[in-house]
DNA sequence: CCTCCACCGGAACGTGAGGAGT
DNA sequence: ACTCCTCACGTTCCGGTGGAGG
């Protein structure tokens, strides 16, 4: 069956390195002009091989996960003898290492064969935030069950198309009769209750006990377990009931990682990415520090470790040194804004737009009647209909909580009950990327009035 | 203590795109 | 051509609501 590697949560690369072979086929040319990539070949990087601290890497050894492995490994061990494991429910902040302790274990029980038994086990792993709805759920399910030929045919569920319970039905009959026992993972399964609601997961947990009218007794039913990830520490509480006592009939807490845990596995992973002597002990020791005291965050370590090493790149140096973990702080922050910003829907953007350009004449602070009024005379600017003003303060409440604009909710009297709102992004760098749009152009020097002042 | 402002935010519903099968 | 489904994005309606001022 095909396996396909899947590289979820992966932000689209900034850069691809992809170089090598061709560009070296090219040597024949001129030999006079140098070309101005010859640099950035024949330069040394400080990278042995950047795709350790991508995400998508999966150590051989999880360090400081031990116990949690261990543990996870005895409760789906069953699996491997054809018993349906119990339900997993693994909780813990994001870098926590419950992503990549699934997957872990998970490549584990692929790769153990004993007997060719493994053909009897499947295992998926489905990030929730990019596939949050129930039918995109069990059409992903499906896809492991079903060969492509099957799609269009009327035997196997197209992406969209039938009705829940016939791909439900089908589906279910399927997995019966491959006779797999089969472990799902949900990541960031919370996402996906937030979306499709408990219902969908009873659906999910349901599917061992799903009786389907055959005429051939003995039929045994499908095994299905589910192991459910999130970031949320309570998310086990917003369950229904009947869900939470199946769901979590074994849960398994992720601690942030210590300073001390981070810097081992940033040393585990600095050493096979890095040239030896290009990432000093003392700048691990930095990185890890200043990790563990915001967030205990092991991704976000190693990323920063990563876009230093980038930083010390473009630099030139050998080796990379605290100024670049600082600069590679700002860069990142920086990036995040920028990204966040510029992947806006163009309501959004004006929202955003509209805050940013009253701060620049001194209105930092605004209620939501006054970010209305701004924003009807951008949209007449722009020659865009302005939606309604429900409309606009869910807009403010979404980019709120995307920690662009700051929000809150406050009375004043008789004054009234409205949001109080600000920017929360640098000014400069947020103008310059919501003017690179296109449609927001005609705003280049649009100044809104000065507005009455809140207190 | 009561009023009343300027909204907040939940709920229900509408629309139109997109994709599938019959 | 028609049915059946999801999903994103909006609108309309309307019952709250915190707290300064009367």
């Amino acid at each position: 069956m095909l396996r396909a590697k899947r590289t979820h949560g992966v932000k689209a690369p900034m850069m691809r390195h992809r170089s090598g072979p061709r560009d070296r086929g090219l040597k024949g040319g001129s030999r006079t002009s140098e070309n101005i990539f010859e640099q950035y070949l024949s330069d040394k990087s400080v990278f042995l091989d950047r795709e350790i601290l991508s995400p998508a890497y999966l150590p051989e050894r999880l360090l400081h996960r031990e116990d949690q492995i261990q543990q996870i490994a005895s409760i789906l061990a069953p699996a491997l003898k054809g018993h349906k494991p119990s339900n997993l429910l693994f909780l813990g902040k994001t870098g926590t290492g419950k992503t990549v302790a699934a997957r872990f274990v998970g490549q584990q029980l692929t790769d153990f064969r004993v007997g060719g038994d493994s053909d009897r086990l499947e295992f998926i792993y489905i990030n929730c935030q990019m596939i949050d709805t129930h039918y995109g759920i069990l059409y992903e399910l499906s896809k492991r069950f079903f060969t492509s030929e099957e799609v269009g045919t009327g035997i196997a569920p197209p992406p969209t198309g039938w009705s829940m319970d016939r791909v439900y039905q089908t589906l279910i009959s399927r997995m019966r009769d491959s006779g797999k026992v089969v472990i799902v993972v949900l990541d960031e399964i919370d996402k996906f209750v937030g979306k499709s609601g408990d219902d969908a997961l009873y659906t999910l947990i349901k599917m061992n006990e799903a009786e389907i009218a055959r005429p051939n007794e003995g039929a045994s039913a499908a095994r299905v377990s589910l192991i459910g990830i999130s970031n949320n520490l309570k998310f086990a509480e917003m369950l229904d009931p009947r869900v939470k006592s199946r769901l979590s009939d074994e849960k398994l807490v992720f601690a942030p990682y210590e300073a001390q845990e981070l810097y081992d596995i940033l040393m585990q992973r600095a050493k096979l990415a890095f040239v030896p002597a290009a990432m000093p002990d003392s700048v691990i020791r930095l990185c890890a520090a200043i990790e563990a005291h915001e967030r205990g965050d092991a991704r976000r370590a190693i990323d920063l470790l990563r876009v230093a090493g980038e930083v010390a790149d473009r630099d030139r140096e050998k080796q990379v040194t605290d100024a670049h973990i600082q600069r590679a702080r700002a860069r990142i922050e920086l990036d995040c804004v920028v990204e966040a910003i510029k992947t806006l829907p163009t309501q959004s953007k004006l929202v955003l737009l509209d805050v940013i350009l009253n701060a620049e004449v001194g209105n930092e602070r605004l209620t939501t009647g006054e970010v209305y009024n701004t924003y009807k005379d951008l949209c007449r600017k722009v020659g865009m209909s302005a939606l309604t003003q429900r409309r606009i303060g869910d807009l403010i409440s979404e980019l709120d909580m995307l920690g662009i604009l700051n929000a809150q909710v406050r009375s004043y009297g008789r004054g009234g009950r409205t949001k109080e709102i600000s920017a929360s992004v640098p000014l400069l760098d947020s103008k310059r990327t919501l003017l690179a749009d296109e449609l927001l152009q005609p705003l280049r020097d649009y100044r809104p009035k000065k507005q009455s002042t809140l207190d």
